[in-house]
Order: structure tokens, then sequence, then C-alpha cells
DNA sequence: TCCTTTCTGCTAAAAATTTAGCACATAGCG
DNA sequence: CGCTATGTGCTAAATTTTTAGCAGAAAGGA
């Protein structure tokens, strides 16, 4: 049972987790409806039970439905994805992926987002990990 | 000649370009070193042969050997991806993609890295698009 | 020169992914 | 009740991905 790479989906199995991810919680239909390229209903469900039995996801029954989760947090999840583009597209600077994202904003920001970002990173500086 | 989606690479494809991105540029035999689950060296260069006629790499010669890099310039491919990660994980909020980055930091940012940041932030408040 | 090593070119096969289809159950409507 | 719509269970096939291996060229050392 040693780990293994987590991220070793393959692409429709991908596709399906990261909707997941954006919905939360959903049923082979709302999947089937946020695929842009999609398939057969049997298909999603198809990868849907692939996907359970890798332990990706699992799901809970309501009514007749099946309704499917990421296994996985969404916070643990998003810190493996940040990383992994944080690292692959910028080099390891946080620095960088700061202004990509001040650049990738096509509105300037918000007094009030300014005084909360400020806070945000005046946070990181003075307590580090303290509580 | 419709645009397809651009990320609709297979595991090992994604495995290799990404080391591509952060290599800047390999020979087959660099490729086959960065990659932790490595196939054969005979592999690596089929893949590469793939990924080129799929459009996403090239390669030029350097003596006897091909030295691969990505078309798809670094920085429009980084934007591509982290807007991905955004969406996904973060529900578009620039916000809280900063926090994520700042609790993702080990040690707490120096007084420097602190006023770069406080500048990029700033720096999109004021001017926006200007210039 | 000759041999070993390290390349690319090409081809074929193994393995994994992706897909669809049939069977059966149940809910709801007319 | 009978019919249609919408679920899941299971199975099999098509397609893609992933892999390896052989052949030939060129470089470099003994």
């Amino acid at each position: 049972m040693s780990r293994k790479q987590l991220n070793q989906l393959s692409r429709r199995e991908r596709q399906i987790v990261d909707i997941l991810y954006r919905q939360g919680e959903a049923a082979v239909a709302e999947v089937l409806k946020a695929i842009p390229d999609p398939p057969s209903y049997s298909t999603v469900r198809a990868l849907l039970a692939v996907l359970e039995e890798k332990g990706y996801v699992r799901h809970r029954r309501q009514g007749r439905l099946y309704l499917y989760s990421p296994t996985v947090s969404r916070t643990q999840a998003s810190r493996t994805a940040l990383k992994h583009v944080v690292n692959t597209f910028f080099d390891d600077s946080v620095e960088d992926v700061v202004a990509a994202l001040m650049s990738m904003k096509s509105t300037q920001i918000s007094a009030e987002e300014y005084e909360r970002l400020s806070r945000l990173i005046k946070a990181g500086r003075k307590k580090g990990k303290r509580r």
C-alpha cells in the first residue's frame, strides 16, 4: 500500500474530479452536464466507478441518485495543485505567482481587496507559524 | 483548425511537458532523468515525437542531440495553469489563493519580500491596465 | 581501424483508458 | 394499471496511450 503518485489520473478522470472539486458534490447527470466535450451518461458512470475504486471519490445515496464527492479535502488538494503550478511554472517563487495573479485580474482591485491582501501578506510576515 | 482543448494531454505527456517547462529545453536523456517513475529511453523518445506531432513541443538539433522545448511560452502556459487552479480550487478568488500561498510558506517571509509583495498588490490597485 | 556507446528512425505489441449497450429496478404520470 | 423516464449493475469492445526492440549512423577511445 505504498503511496502512489497522486496526480496519476487519466484525462477524463482528471476532468471529472476537477468538476467534483468545483461543485463539491454532484450526481452523474450533473457531472455530465459540466463536461464540455461530453461522452455518454454510461461512460461518466463508468469513470466515476473507476475513480471510486481507485479511492479518489466516494458516493452517497440520495433517493435513487448517487451523489459523488472527492475523498481528499478540497483544501488539501488545492495545496497540492497550487504547489505543482508554482513549482512548474514559477520556479517556486511566490512573488512571481502574486505578480501573475495581479496581472491576470482584468479590472484593478478594489480598495477593500487591497486592504485584505495587505493584511494577508503582513500576517505572513509577522507571525509565520504562530497559531 | 478549430482550437482543441489545450490540456488534453495524457498522463505521461503532461509529465514530460511539465519537465520541459521546468527546464526550458532538454535532451531526451535529461527528460528521462527527470521522470520519477521512468520508462525506457525509447519510450520517452516516442512520447516526445507524439507531442511534437501534436504541436506541443518542438526540437532543434545540437550536434547529434535533439533538444526539446515547449511551443507555447512559459508565461502563457503558466497563466492557463494558474487560472485553472484558481477556478477549480479557489472559486476564482485571488484573495484565497494569496492566503494559501502565504500559509504554504514554511518560513515567514522576509521584510524585503514583504516590501515587494506590498508593492505588487499596490500596483495592481493603482494602475490596473495602465501601460 | 575497430569496438563500444549513444544517438535517432521506425515498427509493433502490451496495457490502460474511454466508450457504448443491454438488463433490470423504481418512480411518476395519464 | 401500463408506459415512459431515469437510475444503477455489469460486460464487452474501440481507441488511445504507453511501452519496448531492432536497425543504422556517428562519435570517440584503445
